[in-house]
DNA sequence: GTGAAAGCGCTAACAG
DNA sequence: CTGTTAGCGCTTTCAC
């Protein structure tokens, strides 16, 4: 197909009888250059179609490359896929390429992963981590800015979600709708900081209310199947729950299906994290929604910063939640 | 913090007392060295925390970066995320870095985003393309390989999903099930090439079952709006439609949503594309599903041969999609 | 087995 | 305003 050899630096500067400093100033637009000279070696550029080779550029100068790393466990998730959106969006805004890579949970494959990216002189690296220690030992290590990202991750910069404050709100909502049983439907114990947080809010807001916990009321669901058989036992309860709080997605669509099945349409239902097609279940789902894009945002906005000299110390960055209620269960009470 | 500079390859070579090129002997495992050697000089690799500069490695070596670039419109959209997410494993499983961009849909940003991975030297580069002329142009000048991922661009080599063959599938399902009025939802005339063949489909699966098309089924519907107030028109008509097709998402939830606060859920619903959610809808949704992260798996397949020196013309490879039934209306019939 | 020299494509530092 | 020299971190080539 095309030349197999790409032109350089040096084949333009021939070219327009510069030179290759002269080609530099003009293509990065620094030093003086006299006009008709731009123009020429402007000319040539354009006709070889020559680019500038940014790897070539990065070792000469230096410093860090002009891209930064992200690393997510599974892009087959939507959240993950609209965070790296975001971080995308942000990243380019500012001239720089992200480079891609998933650790699918497994913290050897993260830091394998974050080897690659400092071995490639990234600016920044961001993660959802896995485990997350051997990432920062390696980018501390490096002289990297690292920001952990939706989860914390062991004394070091980060961005999360308010989970907590935004399941004690949206529990709050319930209560202060009227309903007093209010079961949660999530893994037990959560094993990820994001799920305990949530379980620790729907604490906090039965706590505010006075809302003494009935532990019965709070369900190890794992999966949706999981999900859908706690709810139905929870239905059947002498004192049943008028309102479910679900603190993840699969146990948000097993509440959903198992009431759809059962026809309890009165019972509310709130979930942690919005879905594309919320409002057209039945029962309607209301929701803490979360915005992963603007988590991936901030998370490059904060390395940016650390890149920029900040050296205060490591710090949290909470992005609010927003609550859509949807539904009249939720909005009414029971 | 860390150490300011990184270490190098002198710097190790002189803390073992060998010279540089040994090191890169021992770092690439290529030449013989001494074992005694290679010992001493993985210690101080070890301790100096050292990682060769795969930057500088592409340079010396000219051949291209050990990069893929992948540029998808819109990361929110989970087929999106599921596509670079199939591309991601099967890149890094064959030693391949990712390189992530937008392009928001917009020819100009594809073109600058193309333009950036080119200058790092990407070895090959998967584009959903907005348009993607100027990015064939470009990688057919810098003779990189080019894959456009989901739908085709102008006479290059493609990897789409089996958009006619499926909704034909899928279509024809609802005619075996003993449909005959098969309504069409989708946006009219159709603009992406996905849409445009899953019409095509549409129209296949009614010619071979024999019903002629009722152009009065196939109804415009560009959101989900849309398609909710397409739907109640059809229902209305004096023969209306006992089974609807929905091109796409939108459609599909529109349909649902309608159909759902109208009480009819005798009507069959088949969407193409697959739902997270769509066994848990009222009325539950039949799916033509893709094979988003396998589309970006191929992809990538392709792009590797074709960089292994593979110069046959330019192909289409068609990843196949898979018919889900869920519903009585669909299986049962009308 | 090992090393010295040269050079990938580019830019920093100094001339002129 | 423009050119020369040197060198980023690495690998290639060829010598020992």
């Amino acid at each position: 197909m095309g030349m197999e050899r790409r032109s350089t630096l040096h084949d333009v500067a021939r070219e327009a009888g510069v030179s290759a400093k002269t080609v530099s100033r003009v293509v990065n637009g620094d030093g003086p250059v006299a006009a008709a000279t731009r123009a020429r070696v402007l000319a040539v550029t354009e006709r070889l179609g020559f680019r500038p080779n940014l790897l070539a550029r990065s070792i000469r100068t230096g410093g860090p490359d002009s891209t930064v790393g992200l690393v997510v466990p599974d892009l087959g998730n939507p959240f993950f896929g609209a965070l790296a959106g975001g971080v995308e969006e942000a990243a380019r805004a500012r001239g720089l390429t992200v480079l891609l890579g998933c650790s699918g949970g497994d913290p050897v494959r993260e830091a394998e992963v974050v080897g690659d990216f400092l071995a490639r002189r990234t600016a920044a690296l961001l993660v959802v981590p896995a485990a997350g220690g051997e990432a920062l030992a390696q980018a501390g290590a490096a002289g990297v800015p690292l920001v952990f990202v939706d989860r914390p991750g062991p004394d070091a910069d980060c961005v999360v979600s308010s989970n907590r404050a935004g399941a004690r709100e949206g529990v709050a909502q319930l209560l202060g709708a009227g309903h007093r049983r209010v079961a949660f439907l999530g893994d037990l114990p959560p094993e990820l900081y994001t799920r305990r947080e949530r379980l620790a809010g729907y604490r906090d807001a039965l706590a505010e209310a006075g809302v003494p916990v009935d532990e019965v009321l709070v369900a190890d669901a794992r999966t949706t199947a999981d999900a859908a058989d706690a709810v139905l036992r929870l239905l059947a309860l002498p004192d049943p729950p008028t309102a479910l709080f679900a603190s993840n997605v699969n146990a948000a669509t097993g509440a959903v299906l198992a009431l759809g099945r059962a026809g309890r349409r009165e019972v509310a239902v709130l979930a942690f994290d919005d879905l594309p097609l919320a409002e057209v279940l039945d029962p309607p789902l209301s929701a803490v929604a979360q915005a992963p894009a603007e988590l991936g945002a901030a998370a490059v906005r904060l390395a940016l910063a650390r890149l920029d000299g900040d050296d205060s110390p490591p710090r949290t960055e909470t992005v609010p939640t927003r609550l859509v209620l949807r539904g009249n269960p939720v909005m009414a009470g029971p």
